[in-house]
DNA sequence: AAATCTTATTTGTATATACAACTATTATTT
DNA sequence: AAATAATAGTTGTATATACAAATAAGATTT
């Protein structure tokens, strides 16, 4: 690769993984904005909505967050009213409300003009390699 | 790919993405942790090293940063006198200290080390593969 | 020459995220 | 049963980063 001035990082996987990250979630975020989300809260409601009662521990898991982050995600959406949380003993439940519900179609739509986003501008096949090569190097590294 | 309630969104290429970066920046912070920097500030010490009285509008480039997080990370780096910032007229031309200069090679060794070990995790031709991939996606989506 | 547009940089403010420390609960060992 | 260890979650605090607005300087047009 041609390393000039203007990307002398290009063989650096720091910098090039932090880019990517922030590209694609401005991306994700101009798309969940049009529903009044950013893309972590729309990603931890799809989650809840999809795995009902789900504990702190398992979200934090799934999105690969820490839990004090997933505290915090879980903290707002209940404030607005699309989480409840219940606790029993040192475990905490997280339930969606109506509210959330009724907007998981949304949310998947969102999502999915994300997708076409990306493979629009990566291809199909190239991104869905560029994702599972990602996937499979996150989990390496952590 | 087999997902699970664990991996639900291993195929969501903003979610690896940022998951990556984390990852791989923490990795690098604590290489350069061990010579008292944390990455974003090792990478800009490099760049000022190398391209002395570099403008901020182009470190913006290099390191693919905002504007307004580069005018920040130098003033904390001035403010530790580790670079000198000189302005005529709109430009702003950045140069390194005495104490940058010395400090250069310690912080190729720390990349060193951060490329090292990610190559050790991913493999050297996969973890090439990887940033070239990652660094063309990123491009490709700014 | 004046008015307007463009470029470079900085500042105010907001957000996502993490770490470390803490609380509370449950499990295990002695 | 008491003591200890492990697990789950939360809170205080810090950081990196960005956007939008502001400032200031140059360049271009009229």
């Amino acid at each position: 690769m041609n390393c000039t001035k203007e990307n002398s990082f290009c063989n650096c996987l720091i910098y090039a993984s932090n880019a990517l990250a922030r590209n694609i979630t401005k991306m994700a975020d101009e798309e969940f904005g049009k529903i009044g989300l950013a893309s972590s809260y729309a990603f931890l409601l799809m989650t809840v909505n999809k795995y009902n009662g789900i504990q702190p521990s398992e979200i934090s898991q799934i999105m690969m967050l820490a839990p004090s982050t997933v505290t915090r995600l879980i903290a707002k959406m209940v404030g607005q009213n699309f989480l409840e949380r219940m606790t029993e003993g040192k475990n905490t439940f997280v339930y969606p409300t109506e509210k959330s519900k009724e907007m998981d179609i949304e949310i998947k739509l969102a999502w999915k003009r994300v997708y076409d986003r990306y493979a629009e501008n990566l291809g199909i096949s190239e991104s869905g390699h560029l994702a599972d090569m990602v996937y499979k190097a996150a989990i390496k590294l952590s």
